[in-house]
This record gives structure tokens, sequence and C-alpha cells, in this order.
DNA sequence: GCATTGACGAAGG
DNA sequence: CCCTTCGCCAATG
């Protein structure tokens, strides 16, 4: 009955927690050769202003899945700005040039011709 | 417990 | 058109 509610906001922790599951899964859904940025993915799920924390997400991502297509996340502009977070560094143009896509000075070449918006591709 | 820092991005000057 | 500011929110100092 009159239990004290400590935890006020119970379901928005669910949406935090699901949210992380949310990137990794878009993320698994990248087609082989294209890519999608920080911004559409966080638009997809729905918190466009928050790309951040999907920067934040990948960041743990290999804590999850080590296997996790990070790769094909760049920022809007096609730069590779978390390469840096790859092990080694070079190892996220690598992968991507492995998968068709052609990458000149940490920049996606041809960006919009390979860009895969999850809002349009998954149906929104 | 406040300040700083991000794998970002849009808006304002 | 470049630079700064701001929103976002979790983690870290």
């Amino acid at each position: 009955m009159k239990k004290k509610t400590k935890d006020s906001l119970p379901v928005q922790k669910e949406l935090q927690r699901n949210f992380f599951q949310d990137v990794y899964d878009v993320t698994r859904q990248i087609p082989r050769g294209r890519v999608t940025t920080y911004g559409a993915i966080a638009a997809y799920l729905g918190t466009k202003s928050s790309a951040r924390m999907v920067g934040w997400a990948l960041n743990s991502a290999h804590l999850y899945d080590s296997s996790l297509p990070a790769q094909r996340v760049v920022n809007r502009n096609g730069q590779l700005s978390g390469k840096m977070h790859f092990n080694p560094p070079s190892k996220m143009e690598a992968l991507l040039k492995k998968e068709g896509i052609r990458v000149k000075d940490d920049t996606i070449q041809n960006f919009e011709k390979v860009f895969w918006d999850p809002a349009v591709e998954l149906g929104w």
C-alpha cells in the first residue's frame, strides 16, 4: 500500500537501458558497404538530440559485443570521428575499406551514396 | 556535489 | 562561411 516508491521513474530507467540495446540493435542491421550516422540512429530511436548518447553507447559497445560493426557509424560529415577508439585506431578505416567503402583522410567518400538511414531503410 | 568532458548536431552570430 | 553556443545526458574528476 503505502510503499515509498524510491525509484521515482522506473519507466525512464528502463527506456535508458533499452536505448543502449537499441543502438546496438540498429547498428547490427547496417548492411555491409553502407554507413549511417550517430544522429540518424538517435533520430530513429526518437531521441534525435541525443546523438552524443549514441556515441557513448558505442563507446562501451565492445563490452557487450566486440563484433558490433561500429565502424559503420560515423558523424554527419562522414568523418571517422571514432576511429581513435578502435584497436588499433586504423582498424576502423581498414574495416570500412574491406567492405568496399572508400575512405580518404578519415572521411568517407561518396558519403551520400553509401549513407544508410534507419528511419528510411527500416521503415518509419 | 559541482565542473568538465565527450565516437554529435543544430542554431545563432 | 567560420566560429561559438547550446542542448543532450552519462561518466569521470
